[in-house]
DNA sequence: CTGAAAGCGCTTACAG
DNA sequence: CTGAAAGCGCTTACAG
């Protein structure tokens, strides 16, 4: 455990009080701006404050009063656009709130997800915002996270009775199923994403149903299942072509996803836009630069995280409000290239 | 400032004291796995803790002790890749240590960075590891933080006497330049980035030295200065071509002034690789899908971060290690297509 | 090896 | 409007 380093010695409450004469209670009222003190008192200690250089000790107030001003977040992966983005978004609304942002993240793992929430909770957050990993237990995380925190799960859903902001991935991949028939094609892929997490099975189910409102039946050999990573679905690109006749065509569980299904479309003399449409979930800010650029379904992983922060405050500061779940709006991001009309493919 | 949740009330030390008969300098022994606990006292106390469900409150501890578990972060824009892998990377060591990741970002905004700084500060971080924003004072960041919190900075100098972590962008930018010069490349400009931050004109002194090392002097013109981001990289993309003779090739700041250059060229008509070569800096994972891929500078990020970390992490613990400057290796990442052979340029 | 007491820096009733 | 006292949940000497 660092130590702080004790050179000089840091001011405290009690500095101030001595300072300039008054009890620590007089000061302590000043630091929270009580209409109690006297204007010039307050004036005085005001100046202490700066002539000594006194900083607050937030976390000696909270063990007083019961409170945190701290907020956890935890995320499976920060290197992940989609998560960096939803972060940037919760620390911008929890410091506009006076908070600050407690970071953890799983790497996908719940074993890892266990112990950094029983490490955050030492912490004494005011709440948790938290995005399962893969195969998470609900059970466990709620006995893990116990009654005394708000919990806000996001992005996948964790059996049990949790506050949760997710997407509308059915919608989603609908939208991009069917934006992909008005095209022309008719044989098309669902690529990319584990079965077994909500996500990924509401996208398929959107998937299918676009389908079958256009009176096609999903071809089984063409749900490709993949980490949701660039790099394992590249790798998994050619299961796309194992049979004939192949799709034209790819719904993608997500942009990370779909770029990597380009480069392993171009690792095989292929290429998105070019001989094959390629659409992908999330819009995040790679997909604009990529090669050629994404069409999407655009979520806006900061505002969400910003809800997300408003959400998980107005939690922790009345806890009668019950758990929720709120499915947040996506829509279609069409981008010049990514995917064309069927019959324009080579 | 939110309440925790009070209902049932939480376990304190003193509920296991109680619990199994001890003192609760006995149970704090147990906590902190002292040896001088009887084996048997210690399984009854660490089977109260399961029974009862109690969670440590580091705070208290840290109060008392005068220790600290969390290590700020200040960065400027978490939804830039480099910053998101850095802080990946910061997050995996520290958590490693023992210790949590308070996250703060300034936008870019020295004024935003001074609030960031006092708010973190509030809680008592065991060190601070700062990308300062464009425009920091030295004075004011070291006014700010004093004496008792080891600071780190990263990424950008700052005037004064501080722990420096920082890229070797001399090294960099001239491996970057001899990479065009070996292809043959004869006009080059340097394109994007703010003159007065310290990287960007550490990346120019690179590339007019190697360009002098090839008997060529720089042309003023060609050096051109965005703002760091690939909206305002895409903008600023003509300027490379308002005169004639027009560069071949551009050394670019960093990797999304490099992705916005290639979309600034697409929308003039023209491509990186075919008839214009661009090289990076950072090597973000964008550089890898980027239309075409991005030949760059490697700096690992995620390394860094774990370096910045390891370090921050030392000084908190031994006040006495003197302020070092320490200047991270980088090397060159040539990717297939963002560079051809002047020769072989349309 | 275990316990009683003091104290980290703050806030909170309660008097005055 | 201000002060003296108690206490948040822990750790730290100091006795025994």
């Amino acid at each position: 455990m660092p130590q702080a380093d004790a050179s000089p010695r840091k001011v405290t409450l009690s500095d101030i009080a001595d300072g300039c004469g008054v009890s620590r209670a007089t000061v302590s009222l000043v630091l929270r701006g009580s209409p109690l003190v006297n204007a010039d008192t307050r004036a005085r200690v005001q100046a202490e404050f700066r002539k000594q250089g006194y900083v607050y000790n937030r976390a000696a107030a909270n063990l007083r009063s019961g409170t945190s001003s701290a907020v956890a977040l935890i995320v499976n992966d920060l290197s992940n656009p989609y998560f960096a983005e939803f972060a940037a978004g919760v620390d911008e609304a929890l410091a506009g709130a006076g908070c600050v942002t407690l970071l953890g993240s799983t790497g996908e793992s719940a074993e890892r997800q266990d112990q950094v929430l029983a490490s955050l909770l030492e912490h004494a957050p005011a709440g948790i915002i938290l995005s399962p990993a893969e195969g998470s237990d609900g059970a466990a995380v709620a006995r893990r996270v116990g009654v005394h925190t708000p919990l806000l799960v996001f992005n996948r859903e964790l059996a049990g009775d949790f506050d949760l902001l997710a997407l509308d991935n059915r919608h989603g991949a609908q939208l991009a199923t069917e934006h992909l028939l008005a095209l022309g094609h008719r044989r098309i892929a669902f690529f990319g994403g584990h079965r077994d997490s909500s996500s990924c099975r509401q996208r398929r189910e959107g998937f299918v149903a676009a389908l079958a409102d256009a009176g096609i039946a999903a071809e089984p050999g063409w749900m490709v299942e993949t980490a949701p990573t660039r790099l394992e679905a590249a790798r998994q690109a050619g299961a796309l072509f194992a049979r004939d006749p192949a799709p034209t065509a790819a719904v993608c569980y997500n942009d990370a996803v779909a770029l990597g299904l380009q480069l392993g479309l171009a690792a095989r003399g292929r290429q998105s836009g070019r001989d094959f449409a390629v659409v992908g979930f999330d819009d995040i800010p790679e997909a604009a630069v990529s090669s050629p650029p994404l069409t999407t379904i655009g979520t806006d992983p900061r505002a969400r995280g910003r809800q997300a922060a408003y959400r998980i405050l107005a939690r922790s500061r009345d806890a009668t409000i019950a758990a929720t779940r709120t499915i947040a709006p996506v829509r279609l991001v069409v981008r010049e290239s990514s995917c064309k009309p069927s019959k324009d493919l080579a």
